[in-house]
DNA sequence: TTTGAAAAACTAAAAACTTCGTATTTACTC
DNA sequence: GAGTAAATACGAAGTTTTTAGTTTTTCAAA
């Protein structure tokens, strides 16, 4: 059986890249680039090449349509999310979630409205198990 | 009055030594060597360079100790976990902390005793905030 | 005080990432 | 089919990151 490589992270830019798509569903080179915020002025073949390094890198997968290609994101973003954290709480949090939400929760700028969300969440999944 | 700042990033192996420094509180060259794990063969000189590097970018300083220089973290691991968790909510959660506690929260992995400590610790900030 | 080993300083090669220009292809219009 | 505007393909320059070699300095021991 061959081993899944489900480990490989985003670059800064491909990670702009990919929030667009997600955010889009699936899009053109032009879409992605209308996209991009003000004073993000990249030339279009960059972001051309930018998209074809994350097909290369199996992030997206793309179709014809008429003159352009449409690319669609292989990878949800929840999915790349919780690689993410996985890759954060291994190399920053001695590969203890907990740690990783306990700096969070002792965040002074968290507010006790985002607390009380928190903690409604991790009620309604441990009733779940259970129950 | 100058502005800080208090927001760049380590890369992937200055944050491998950074670990190294935080667990010792401080070391030489020789002593973040001695530490990396077994396989990861790096040169004399390529710690020193990382080292140097890190000491340009600020994130240490240095005393001189007989021969050696020896180098001390100038930012703690804590404010630099709190700075990476900012970056990451910002970049992969549309900058609410909550919506990557709820991705955390909803991993299948995470055990239902992870979760139990994760609400003590919630309610905890949330009775000292009220108390 | 010479000498030798360890460290530092300096330089630079190799790899990865970001950006863009030129050339070619594509599909539509006349 | 020829013209043309838009897109792709390809190559590559510039930058940052990672790694390491060479030279110089430093300290201590003989």
């Amino acid at each position: 059986m061959r081993k899944k490589k489900s480990n490989e992270l985003l670059t800064e830019v491909e990670l702009e890249f990919m929030n667009e798509l997600w955010a889009l569903g699936e899009g053109t080179v032009r879409d992605v680039l209308d996209r991009l915020p003000e004073g993000r002025d990249l030339a279009y073949t960059s972001a051309a090449t930018i998209l074809r390094i994350l097909e290369q890198k199996e992030f997206v997968t793309s179709r014809k349509d008429g003159k352009s290609h449409v690319f669609i994101p292989s990878l949800g973003k929840d999915a790349y999310q919780t690689r993410s954290l996985k890759d954060l709480s291994m190399k920053l949090f001695d590969d203890t979630p907990v740690s990783l939400v306990a700096r969070l929760v002792n965040d002074d700028e968290l507010t006790d409205e985002a607390l009380g969300t928190i903690r409604a969440l991790v009620d309604r999944r441990l009733k779940n198990d259970t129950g």
